[in-house]
DNA sequence: AACTATACGGAATAGCTTTCCGGTTAGTAC
DNA sequence: GTACTAACCGGAAAGCTATTCCGTATAGTT
């Protein structure tokens, strides 16, 4: 069932030639059993795992790994492309189903499920190792323009701040998701939340709040 | 003017023994070099830069380092004490001059210039790399009972909501300091600008504003 | 059945961390 | 000053992993 899209995934990261004759078939064998090798793999030991583990499993040598996918990030998205979709399809339904905000909050606790479910996914897109470079990229091309569109609809109804982009938000709770030793996976959706607090509109509560209890702030000081 | 400074933080991190015969003068020496070397390199090419490239130019072995410093946090702890403590300051002499709310920003602002500036610092917060494990906890054990001194304040003062503690404060930051490839570090700021927004009071504003509109949010979910 | 472009496997290379130990030296005792 | 020893040093060695390379094998074609 995965194996067109498998296929298709490797072939755009593997394949830059001639498109007349198609892949051999050993190769492409290959190439769907390392992306479920992979998949297997990323979930025990996350992104990183070493090369070897993966090329075992998938029964095949580790030049076969690096012909198909020469950066780990190729074989990554490979990976992903299904969970990618299915985020997508996501965002249409909400869009449909639900108002502007909760379309929007609703819509990003799906990504962080997305996100917070690949060990390691959130930590690999901003490691700096050049070898997930296109990765944040990628996957800003693919999901910025769906979440853009959830945006501009709660900007648009006065819900959300105007002055912040679609990848912007994506970057940032990215990184609010990355794992932290010791705290659950719910630390970092309390995080986003109030993240996606501060994305509401700038409330004139504050400052109201701020001369309300001036006074008092002062009165503190002095203490 | 460092040196008893390192000295102190390379005696807690190398030696557990017996205090009565100090460390001879040729240790104390390369301790010194060890962390200068460090703190020069650490700026150039982040807190994981190759061991070799800190030992040679402190001019000792790579021997040398691991016995002074076996974690590389060790290290990453001598090199930043300095900085942590001026951090410290700053909460208390902000607690003094400013309003609680900006006390508190103000001091995040500050935070975020000294996690910002270190290079891969905020990374290794969570690398997940054994090599770090309890750089974050020494981190937070050091700062958060300051931040907690401002958040309090702000809580008291209804300026802040009262259900995430400093630790949680802290952690997110770090998160959301880390460096993006292909953003300037003003990206980051403004994301934590954001962070912080979420942090006032959940305002009545909120759903005032859903009801107010709601009428119109319908209207756009129809069309 | 022969032929060739394609693909395979794994040895080889390279770079890094971390350990280990024979040799050196600072500090002390006389 | 000399001798002694515990502390310390340097860098070779061991152990990982990523990535490249090329002689060998084979799928697909004629």
């Amino acid at each position: 069932m995965a194996a067109e899209l498998v296929t298709t995934a490797a072939l755009s990261a593997a394949r830059s030639t001639d498109p007349a004759r198609p892949q051999r078939a050993d190769a492409r064998r290959n190439v769907v059993a390392l992306v479920e090798a992979a998949k297997t793999v990323f979930a025990r030991s996350g992104v990183d795992a070493p090369a070897k583990e993966i090329t075992d499993r998938a029964g095949v040598g580790v030049g076969t790994l690096y012909r198909h996918f020469p950066r780990r990030s190729d074989l990554i998205v490979a990976v992903m492309q299904h969970e990618i979709d299915e985020c997508i399809e996501a965002a249409e339904e909400f869009a449909n189903t639900l108002r502007p905000w909760e379309a929007l909050t609703t819509w990003i606790e799906r990504f962080m499920d997305f996100v917070g479910t690949k060990r390691g996914l959130a930590l690999a897109l901003h490691s700096g190792d050049p070898a997930y470079d296109d990765l944040p990229q990628h996957l800003l091309d693919r999901l910025a323009p769906v979440l853009q569109t959830l945006l501009t609809r709660a900007v648009d109804g006065k819900l959300a701040r105007a002055d912040i982009t679609a990848r912007e938000v994506l970057t940032a709770i990215a990184l609010i998701c990355q794992p932290v030793p010791g705290e659950q996976p719910i630390f970092n959706q309390r995080m986003a939340r109030v993240f996606m607090d501060g994305l509401t509109l700038p409330k004139r509560s504050r400052a109201e709040v701020d001369i309300r209890i001036g006074n008092l702030a002062s009165d503190v000081e002095r203490s």
